[in-house]
DNA sequence: CATATTTTCGCAGGAAATTGCAATATTATG
DNA sequence: CATAATATTGCAATTTCCTGCGAAAATATG
């Protein structure tokens, strides 16, 4: 067993389980546990995990932001990323937004879709960028560093002068009087002119989110076509319907 | 049996299996193991697939994946690196080229550096965000998937903009006549765009592109200011020093 | 067709990397 | 503080890698 192997299996475990041990490892990679000490130590100098005593936990690459949120409602996410896959034909030029929900969404394209997708979501981006159909492009500006996307009037700048077929919206309150709102002033900004060049705006959601509200304003409700959330949500979906919001 | 009928063998095995091993390569082919090590050796200087102890990997399409990181601990890179480090103080405005040897630069940094590091690579940015005190801005555009920087009119119109104290370039061939080229059209634009909008250019050059050139013009060899390399191209020193440039 | 040149390939021996083991230090925990 | 678990270090056995060399095959050249 090459040296890679062992690596691509200790990578694997830390992610799924998200702790290894010295123990375990020597046990299914068939070495000793220096062996394993080794390994783990080469993979702490790439930054690829964090040695602990007794084996080691994941490194996320942006501390407690991203990566965190993005296993705390993993099914959900994934049930409402795929709805939304649906709405993906050949050819289109999507605009798609930070967050988690939307990054489960380009995790589940499948190999042959033709898309051009633009973006200002690092973690979107390099996933994409292993995709072999799709052009990606980032918009530029200053990295937020705790949602990983870039923001500011380059940002805007760069959406501006766009015209996409559909915008999947992510990380945003939900209120049917206040609007689609977020915590941030810049990326408010931002999302506000996602919304606006765009012909179809889909919101990705988690019931979590539905009905409430944070302090700076992306747009009004009725912006959103469509609304994709998940079981929980549909229960609060009636006073988006009653708006000619398309819930599902 | 033709050497092309192994190479094709050893990549379709490689396909299917995810590794090689020379010993069985050996077998399957009918030759000594130290031809099939020669094979692999020409296989990865195409970029084909990755040499490892004992075999051969694919080239994982995943740019910084693991085994692709983990080899770039060359010591001419982060001996250059180190070089570099002295150039920089907190405060500045850094524009940083795409590359090994600017990557290798930044995973250098000092926790306690302040800087502003303008960059068109993703990777870079990637390792900067976990970097407490770099600000990061990310030039917008699309992205080359082979190179994993953004590149176009966005990108230069975001570089244009700016005033940097210093530019690193990075992959890059110098010539002390033909001056600074690249393989790409696109890319060498980009270049040109980052020499204009900084006071100061440093080159890291590892001694193997000094003296050679490509199709695409980025500069004269006069718009450096400093090239850092490695032991061996300070041999080829000389004729870049006689022009006035401070080769370390 | 004969000869020269280049390419390919296997082999040998020394260099380097990998791995497991044992001895020793360090840390956790009651 | 004592004891057990875990880490580190040095070392030796093994495997793998690299280099130079020569033989054979392929190719070029007159």
């Amino acid at each position: 067993m090459l040296k890679e192997e062992r690596f691509d299996y200790i990578l694997k475990k830390l992610q799924t389980d998200h702790k290894v041990l010295h123990t375990e490892l020597s046990n299914d990679l068939q070495v000793s546990e220096d062996t394993v000490r080794r390994d783990l130590e080469v993979l702490a100098q790439n930054g690829l995990l964090i040695k602990v005593r007794g084996g080691a936990i994941p490194h996320s690459p942006n501390p407690f932001a991203f990566n965190e949120r993005i296993n705390i409602h993993e099914d959900d996410k994934r049930a409402i990323a795929t709805k939304a896959l649906s709405f993906l034909h050949n050819g289109q030029t999507i605009i798609m937004d930070g967050g988690t929900s939307t990054y489960a969404l380009v995790k589940l394209f499948p190999p042959s879709l033709q898309l051009t997708v633009v973006t200002p979501s690092i973690p979107i981006a390099m996933q994409l960028m292993e995709h072999p159909e799709v052009e990606v492009i980032l918009t530029g500006g200053r990295i937020f560093k705790s949602s990983q996307v870039t923001s500011g009037l380059d940002t805007i700048r760069m959406l501006e002068k766009l015209r996409a077929d559909i915008c999947f919206m992510g990380v945003c309150s939900l209120h049917t009087e206040v609007g689609v709102t977020g915590p941030d002033m810049d990326e408010a900004a931002v999302k506000n002119v996602m919304v606006q060049s765009a012909n179809k705006v889909i919101a990705l959601v988690t019931s979590d989110k539905m009905g409430t509200a944070e302090p700076y304003k992306v747009c009004n409700i009725t912006a959103m076509d469509t609304i994709i959330t998940d079981e929980a949500g549909l229960a609060l979906a009636a006073p988006y319907r009653q708006l000619g919001i398309n819930v599902i």
